[in-house]
DNA sequence: ACTATTATTTAGTTTTATCTAAATTAATTT
DNA sequence: AAATTAATTTAGATAAAACTAAATAATAGT
């Protein structure tokens, strides 16, 4: 992870990291519009931006044919991501914020540079390997398990797994969740789906009980013994 | 300290802490040509930010005449200082940097903005009243003690004080403090000064020692007593 | 008071990251 | 296959922050 250290803007940085998740969701390539979607900007400065990162072999690019990132463009936004999640654990951990007011900081943090002022935070916070949402932190070098969490929408009857984030993040459903007793960490077994509405009975520590499609499109569960 | 937060881009921010540190060695107003040596830039450069910053009216300015920061302009330059000193006290003091390694990474963490953030991280540090190096951190509202600390070589004979600060953070001279036992807290007392060389006599938990007028310009005390 | 020097500002460019509007290519329908 | 629609790129503009070179104002020395 650490290269050589390529010079990157935050607005390139911001880019590289957008496109890996886009590709994550459909490991194809990006579609330009799709880019300007998740960054709220334009078409046009999609394509402006691609050329750049494309200049410094950060993507791999061919005019109408979309992007996706190189290795390094991939190494790039690894790092990016490992610095976003140790410091939304740092906020949660040590400065007691609540998992969601977290990433909007997070998403300044990321750019600091400093490979030293990483390090020194991931030993001190004692090397934590997933974030306060649930997702994984890579390594210095890159790596990390691969996500195994799947909505409970996605999920067959009968999975089980453990509670480990959301999608929606919006007070609102989070006092939801609370109210239900629904937390992370929490085991869930899905014992059945109604194909009607798409709700879900699942059991919890609390009992059984049913939430609907879209409650279930909006918790993550981490799939036991997956590879 | 709030105001109503202003949007400021980080080189306005750099510019408004250039002017209060320049101000405060020379409390007239500022020259263009000392901001410009101060930022590494150019003169030029330092005219087109003044404009900007006096429309935002966060500076004082007349053509040919220098700037001073108005009301807005000092609080605007407290909170970035607060922020960066907080910082420091956070890298020396929960990741095991040494007081010489942290400012430039503070450099790049003054600028992140969020009030709750900051607000959350000196409660986290336990309210610090002085950053590594021994310089004060403003409060909130803006206010903190009048720094006390001087040079050596600015004090008379028989000064007592407690070392608090270095001008000069190079290793190599960090060094040379470490070979002759001369640490942060130490107290020290000034028995006598050489005039013909500006050498200073003082008297160190170790005994007594002589130092170099180019080192007794780089050692801060501050003194007892004062108000 | 005049001149030389220094400090500061202005004018005109450059680079980066945006934007809008127009042109082009790709994909979908009929 | 032609026409329509959608996606993408190009062209041209703008704003922020820098620069160089030239002009102007302030200051200092005689
Ligand atoms: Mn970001
Ligand atoms: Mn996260
Ligand atoms: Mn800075
Ligand atoms: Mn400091």
């Amino acid at each position: 992870m650490r290269l050589y250290s390529i010079e990157m803007t935050l607005s390139e940085e911001d880019y590289i990291k957008a496109i890996y998740h886009l590709s994550q969701i459909d490991s194809k390539s990006v579609a330009t519009n799709a880019i300007a979607e998740q960054m709220k900007t334009k078409p046009s400065s999609v394509t402006d931006m691609i050329k750049k990162l494309s200049k410094k072999s950060l993507v791999n690019y061919k005019k109408y044919q979309g992007v996706s990132l190189s290795e390094e463009g991939r190494m790039v936004a690894l790092s990016i991501i490992r610095k976003h999640r140790l410091w939304e654990v740092f906020m949660v951990n040590k400065l007691n914020f609540s998992w969601d007011e977290v990433h909007v900081v997070a998403e300044q943090l990321e750019h600091i540079k400093s490979d030293t002022l990483i390090d020194r935070l991931d030993a001190h916070l004692g090397f934590p390997k997933v974030d306060p949402h649930g997702d994984p932190i890579p390594t210095k070098e890159g790596t990390f398990k691969k996500s195994v969490k799947k909505l409970i929408s996605e999920l067959p009857i009968l999975s089980e797994g453990v509670c480990i984030g959301v999608n929606d993040s919006s007070a609102a459903f989070l006092k939801f969740l609370d109210k239900n007793k629904i937390a992370l960490g929490d085991t869930f077994k899905i014992l059945d789906r109604e194909d009607f509405d798409g709700s879900v009975s699942i059991s919890t520590r609390v009992g059984t009980i049913r939430i609907s499609e879209q409650i279930a499109s909006n918790l993550y569960l981490e799939i036991r013994d997956a590879e």
